[in-house]
DNA sequence: TGTACATCAGTGAACGCGCGTTCACTGATGTAC
DNA sequence: TGTACATCAGTGAACGCGCGTTCACTGATGTAC
């Protein structure tokens, strides 16, 4: 059985691509873990195991591929949460809070995310796919560290930031605090950090 | 072959359970991920994988007490790391940089602890292997936070601390931020949660 | 002290499972002449 | 317009792998008489 983007002639040029990756990503959406399997993406995506290999060299690209995806959608939702908010702070609070939101309606692929993500050090600018929010959060925290500190403070703001809602987000998946919207959005408060 | 601790009549009574979580962990410190096999621990201990059963009923309770054991000595590290401290405060930090410090040194036992841990608010009092850990938390955070915020406030600042450490630990295991020690100790300081 | 016995922590063979990957292949497509 | 051909995205069978678990078993232990 092929999926509905699919005719007789199997996907057309590209498509195949783009539907395991769909495929994929829907596979995440249900489930906690990470453990994603390149014979059931195929599965989901009505074709055979082997097919994948047309797209993808191995079952470490396709994961990469979801990775990326991922992170894309991240940013995405990271950044039309902080559209319409009033002023810095408060825009910086809502791309976290989004941030771990993010994470609870996307378990699955907010760990394989993680697992698969290029290592390295990400606030560095190496131009990985993690790129787009980490623009955001350097951004935020460059304007919103105290100025007396200079870069570093600005550095420290931003790991400080990052780990407190990757913190959060990982605890509340493991359940070892309660998944509760309102107790995310009072956790997380930039002016913590920054004293104001 | 059987291990150090054996004679020819095998392990005493009691005594391959211990060799068992022995062997576990030391396969885990090794190790960046959680993925332990059953048969693996049973092959480090010089043993069948059918004796594990012996001593619990499935890999689940293996990889549990294996888990409970991370929980102890994880509480022990912090413990130790708070002694001599000059002030509560300069405590805290301790057994946050410990914390860290700790998953960064065993971070196949680290990982699985969280993936094992019994589900639910860790932060209430429900009696699991955490308890150690936790109660020292909320110790800490009841005695720092601001009075003026009441119990709420000891809450969140438990959450916020657990979730900054706990983020930093898992960036760092990820590669995602470099794994300095010295980072870790700018990083992690309470002041900047609770105005000091 | 010797003997019969229950206990029970071990054993090795076997089970079914799903995995990632390889292989030779098929058959529809678009193109060159 | 028709024919020959190269391309290449698919196929299904097969590979070896290690896993968790089950099964009937063995053989050393300690105990009751």
């Amino acid at each position: 059985m092929a999926a509905a983007t699919s005719d007789k002639r199997g996907y057309h040029h590209g498509d195949l691509r783009a539907a395991l990756i769909e495929q994929g990503l829907r596979l995440l959406a249900d489930r906690e873990a990470d453990d994603l399997g390149l014979r059931e993406v195929a599965r989901a995506a009505g074709v055979s195991a082997t097919a994948v290999y047309r797209h993808f060299p191995d079952k470490g690209a396709l994961l990469e591929a979801l990775a990326t995806a991922g992170f894309e959608r991240l940013a995405a939702a990271q950044a039309e949460a902080a559209n319409g908010a009033p002023d810095r702070v408060a825009g910086f609070n809502e791309t976290g809070r989004a941030y771990v939101r993010f994470a609870l309606a996307n378990p699955g692929l907010f760990r394989l995310m993680y697992a698969c993500a290029p290592k390295g050090d990400s606030l560095a600018d190496d131009g990985g796919p993690v790129d787009a929010a980490m623009a955001m959060l350097k951004d935020n925290a460059a304007a919103l560290a105290p100025r007396a500190q200079g870069p570093e403070g600005a550095r420290l703001l931003a790991i400080r930031s990052w780990s407190l809602v990757h913190g959060l987000a990982v605890l509340m998946l493991d359940g070892e605090i309660p998944a509760d919207p309102a107790l995310i959005d009072r956790v997380i408060d930039v002016r913590g950090f920054t004293g104001g």
